[in-house]
DNA sequence: TGTACATCAGTGAACGCGCGTTCACTGATGTAC
DNA sequence: TGTACATCAGTGAACGCGCGTTCACTGATGTAC
């Protein structure tokens, strides 16, 4: 679709505005990593063909597809842990509001933008592309997470030390990868709405009562679009329950019979 | 390590066994599936290679890579699920400990071949290669564990509707994939021993204590190998803590800085 | 004011690679006469 | 018992493709004299 452009060529950068270019690849690079079905495929003709440049030409500003995709990398980090906190400070101090809100964030950013989740979380970028290191920034937001949690467990869940604290993390970290993996890699599911999972994943890892989430989460409507995902790939797979549900915005019958 | 074998150039089948070679390639391919780092990237010139064939005989027994594929992962599935129902089977009737074997195999088998599980539920395997209906016999091992989840709770969790017990059913497994799809693609961080994981996400989601789980999942020690895991990746990456634990064997400190 | 020059922002063609797929073929072996 | 033939189980070379990377280059534009 974007991948052709000969109408307009291309007009080159006037002298000194060669970072112009290197904006343009970043953009380019981080629209294909978010649209292609395998972020993990990227290669440096297509972005150079979706910039409407010269394979060389990335050379002039990143040594490498490597460099340029750790750089997308880093910045998608950061805008997911702007965006939790973001959403955290919204919901105010109070330590349930807190990890709902941060949940929440984690998970409508994940199925809103698939291919960023995978290329950050997905454990899928080859080596040589994504050293263990460009991970470095991922840490941040789940430390909070974690801080949120024990905060906001019910009083006969506290963990005592803080080794079980992180454990319960780890836990509530797992429960939240496997719910965006699962909800993005197997879309012709008949899922809930993705609120309920989120209602029920923060009940299950804190005690607090269900109406007490889903409130809280209510909060939040409209900030993360609707509750339903907004893309929806017919190629995915059905696990649980390979017929289409009749009322379901999600049904859609995948064609490979 | 196996891509060369010029010492023995494997003898040709004699006459009527051709389907040796057949199995040759399933086996091959099974194998390099399992090791693979990336199983998505597979090739049939890897199979051919492996075996020592011609690319070109591969064509006389699948019409496609894509072909052999999906009969490997339909092996993997049925492969799993004896292995869930076999392990329920040596737990014991009462629910709690066939929720218990089955969760318990599912998540070893995971992490004891990660090429597999990815291959089977990383949704990672190009459209074209896998369709989504070659996935449909990895429902049945899943009802299983809904159904022994429904009745494992404890009373005052027990879900009213089947519509209540299979989302809850649906949040046991997206946790069980999330342990596993991180344990995996995360194997640098300070893991906490498996067996303590899972006993967490039992005693999650039936609100069963955790010592009684703990017990039951003693039972299996043995069954599916030491709880820690075989082999270990350096090239993972640590999310949590990116400093090595000094008594961990998880502790492989990542070369790129 | 004119002009030589340096620099910038890229280009275009070529390289070698591994890939899926095709096609005509080969050589051993069983079978009919 | 001998021999022509059909079949089986593959082979080997070639094709066109997209890829990462290299290299010498081009043409516009600012700057020093």
């Amino acid at each position: 679709m974007s991948s052709q452009e000969p109408s307009v060529p291309r007009r080159r950068n006037p002298r000194g505005q060669g970072e112009v270019l290197k904006a343009q690849l970043v953009d380019a690079a981080a629209k294909l990593l978010a649209t292609l079905d395998q972020p993990e495929t990227l290669t440096l003709r297509q972005v150079a063909r979706e910039v409407g440049v010269a394979p060389a030409s990335i050379y002039s500003h990143f040594t490498d597809l490597s460099a340029l995709i750790q750089h997308v990398l880093r910045l998608r980090y950061q805008e997911l842990a702007r965006l939790m906190d973001e959403a955290a400070q919204v919901a105010g101090p109070a330590p349930l509001a807190d990890l709902t809100a941060r949940c929440a964030a984690y998970v409508h950013w994940g199925v809103s933008q698939p291919g960023h989740y995978r290329t950050l979380f997905g454990g899928r970028m080859p080596a040589d592309l994504v050293p263990g290191s460009a991970h470095g920034a991922g840490a941040e937001p789940l430390t909070a997470v974690v801080t949120s949690l024990a905060a906001a467990a019910v009083p006969e869940r506290k963990q005592p030390t803080a080794e079980r604290q992180a454990q319960a993390g780890l836990m509530l970290w797992t429960a939240l990868h496997g719910l965006v993996s699962l909800y993005n890699d197997h879309g012709t599911m008949p899922w809930p709405p993705l609120n309920d999972l989120i209602t029920d994943v923060v009940c299950l890892h804190t005690g607090r009562p269900a109406a007490e989430t889903a409130s809280l989460l209510r909060q939040h409507e409209g900030r993360f679009g609707p509750p339903t995902r907004a893309a929806h790939k017919d190629r995915d797979t059905a696990l649980l329950d390979p017929s289409p549900p009749a009322d379901n915005e999600h049904g859609i019958t995948p064609e490979a019979g």
